[in-house]
DNA sequence: GGCCAAGGTTAGCGCCCGCTAACCGCGGTC
DNA sequence: GACCGCGGTTAGCGGGCGCTAACCTTGGCC
């Protein structure tokens, strides 16, 4: 990866945040990096491609990521406190991908959007499986909306900006541990 | 309200939802609303005001409701259950507002956007005094970073999907209950 | 029955967008 | 030292956007 390729995809990440991905034109995001416009498509192939790059690899660093960490893990328990360890400790260091996998996922062109999907349901499933050894009595899909729900939790970071890092991850741990293990 | 306007904002509600406020054009709008294109501006001064009319009285009732049910709640615990029970239950039964809300905030012109967020702030600001009404040793920085939390929580609810409103209802309850009050 | 307001229509303007075309300087290689 | 590809430039095209203008139909009211 040439280093103004990374640059450009970390700019685009917080201006497709701040803005929207279609509120951000290729002549904005060009002057943010200090080339103007059309360069960027000595690049990259389109607009939509950057947006494609970004969250197709963002989904499969949390997938691989976290199917490691929870395989090394030496409990169901652990492995879920694992899990949500490794979702804080990404969503804190890069909360401007969070916010653009969420809002602009629909922005995709169908074939980016179909392997984002699939890389988020495989992760969903990770999660999943660990919920269910933990809570033995726990439907598939009522284990899958656990964790959709855990990650509308977590993700939820970028928005408050409140407390310092460090006091976030422990209160996001706290809360995400409360809402996933405690009650069953 | 003439039920004109009131179809359109509610037809709106789900296409910015689908596709973004800046994926939708006014000849859109109009279409599923069976008029065309350039009749919407017998309703609405411009494509923003119904963005903004839209996530203004969202917020409103989102504040007014939530506020009366703390009120009448006999304790700090009840206040906070019945806060959640109310903004559970407005997050589903207007799953495109929620999405809308939080994705297209930042399309607002900039006086509705200070008055969106007047709003939110006062409404995080309810959830607060009742948090640390039930944890007396929170700080008001924590408990509006905790409130922050819980929406996205709840406001997970339109991303998921895989069980009915009546499950996802309990299950929501339990899992807000769990990361709000459990661990203090 | 004439009038007016409400709520539609189509035509079209001006703007900005994504993207292409054509050109250019420069560093590395034989 | 000629050559070539890489990474940049500006000009400009085609299309879609928000919105306005001008016009039309209808229903209620004196």
């Amino acid at each position: 990866m040439t280093p103004r390729r990374q640059q450009i995809l970390d700019i685009a990440a917080d201006l497709f945040a701040q803005r929207g991905f279609h509120g951000v034109s290729v002549a904005d995001l060009g002057a943010a990096c200090g080339i103007s416009g059309p360069a960027l498509y000595k690049h990259f192939p389109s607009k939509d491609a950057v947006l494609a790059e970004m969250l197709v690899s963002i989904s499969e660093e949390l997938l691989t990521v976290g199917r490691r960490r929870a395989e090394a893990a030496g409990s169901p328990t652990a492995a879920v406190e694992a899990l949500i360890e490794w979702h804080i400790e990404f969503a804190l260091a890069h909360r401007a991908l969070i916010v653009v996998q969420d809002r602009d996922w629909s922005s995709l062109a169908d074939d980016a959007r179909e392997q984002v999907r699939a890389l988020q349901r495989e992760y969903v499933d990770v999660w999943a499986a660990e919920l269910r050894r933990v809570h033995p009595d726990l439907t598939l899909d009522r284990a899958r909306a656990m964790t959709h729900v855990a990650f509308g939790l977590i993700n939820s970071t970028p928005h408050s900006g409140l407390l310092p890092d460090d006091q976030m991850h422990g209160l996001l741990h706290d809360m995400a541990l409360g809402a996933l293990v405690a009650p069953a």
